[in-house]
DNA sequence: GAGTCACTCGTAATTAACTA
DNA sequence: TAGTTAATTACGAGTGACTC
């Protein structure tokens, strides 16, 4: 059984990279010598902005997530791709899909073999001190994103916005990617502003959805802490654009169903005289899905 | 070795919301 | 209406991987 996203997770990371890493490419140094992994907000010392992890904390939640879908896929006969290369989708080697699901295990995948593909937008989300002590070292947790200056995630506005980019450009290369969903996996909740935004894509099929894996996203005191715009951690958009995972169980019903429907994209300029002739020509068609044929089709030609 | 790109995040600048 | 605070956007930073 696998876990989502927790602060275990966490201290994975910075366990696995200390061995190679020394404690300033992982944490900043503050004046009182300590080590951060973010500035607290309380912090008003001199600071400088780290680098050295970002690429670190990229891969690390790529492997992360292509293990997480590792079992769906084998169990329904498929492979998870880590930086799936498709050049007809408009992925190619320098900017790949993070993770895609895929008939065959190859890095370099045809259109019609890629059955899913996923966008990978994590970060650390806590805040951690590390104190080096005689005897080793602890990893002690200073308190969730609402406590230091990162905004991680999902919750910045540029990666949401560079999510959906990259999405759009995969949905415009090509018709074969039509079929295909996509997803953006993300470990924070997003911001109010992207409510609507999020809904509106997954309604208009350019992505099916933001989903985040984070089921506790906030540390909860005795009584409930809550945002700035008085709202706790949200579970899920009205239109289901975002959705928080809260067990390993509900993550893999909703990936089934996801599955389970074959779906296509389309999108269209024409005239309200053009599409009324295009569904006539539709309708003389036997079956439901081949009067959808003919539509796309048509809305195509 | 130069150039390009993508990674994430700090922060200045801008916009929106609130208060007196 | 002006001043203040909060929220959001946009820019640019250092680094490593990659290509030529």
């Amino acid at each position: 059984m696998k876990e989502l996203w927790s602060k275990e997770q966490e201290i994975r990371f910075f366990t696995e990279f200390r061995k190679s890493a020394a404690p300033e490419q992982l944490f900043y140094l503050s004046d009182d010598n300590r080590y951060y992994a973010y500035w607290p907000k309380s912090y008003s010392g001199s600071k400088s902005t780290l680098q050295a992890r970002n690429a670190l904390i990229g891969d690390y939640t790529e492997k992360w997530s292509a293990d997480l879908l590792s079992e769906f896929a084998q169990s329904n006969g498929y492979h998870v791709v880590k930086g799936a290369v498709c050049e007809e989708l408009g992925l190619p080697q320098k900017s790949p899909a993070d993770v895609a699901i895929c008939r065959t295990k190859n890095v370099y995948q045809k259109a019609e073999d890629i059955l899913l593909i996923i966008e990978v937008k994590m970060s650390i989300v806590w805040n951690w001190e590390l104190q080096l002590q005689a005897h080793g070292e602890k990893l002690v947790c200073l308190g969730d994103y609402t406590t230091h200056r990162g905004n991680p995630g999902l919750l910045r506005s540029d990666t949401v916005l560079k999510a959906i980019g990259k999405c759009l450009n995969v949905r415009i290369s090509s018709f074969k990617a039509s079929g295909i969903p996509i997803i953006v996996l993300g470990n924070t909740p997003i911001t109010r502003n992207y409510y609507e935004k999020v809904d509106h894509l997954k309604r208009g099929g350019i992505i099916q959805g933001f989903w985040s894996v984070n089921p506790k996203p906030l540390d909860k005191s005795l009584t409930p802490r809550l945002l700035n715009n008085g709202e706790e951690s949200i579970k899920a958009t009205e239109g289901l654009g975002f959705y928080r995972f809260d067990t390993y169980d509900e993550f893999l019903k909703k990936l089934e169903e996801l599955f389970r429907e074959e779906r296509e994209f389309f999108s269209s300029m024409r005239t309200e005289d053009e599409l009324g002739k295009f569904i006539e020509i539709a309708n003389r068609e036997a079956t439901y899905e081949k009067k959808a044929e003919k539509f796309l089709t048509l809305i195509r030609g």
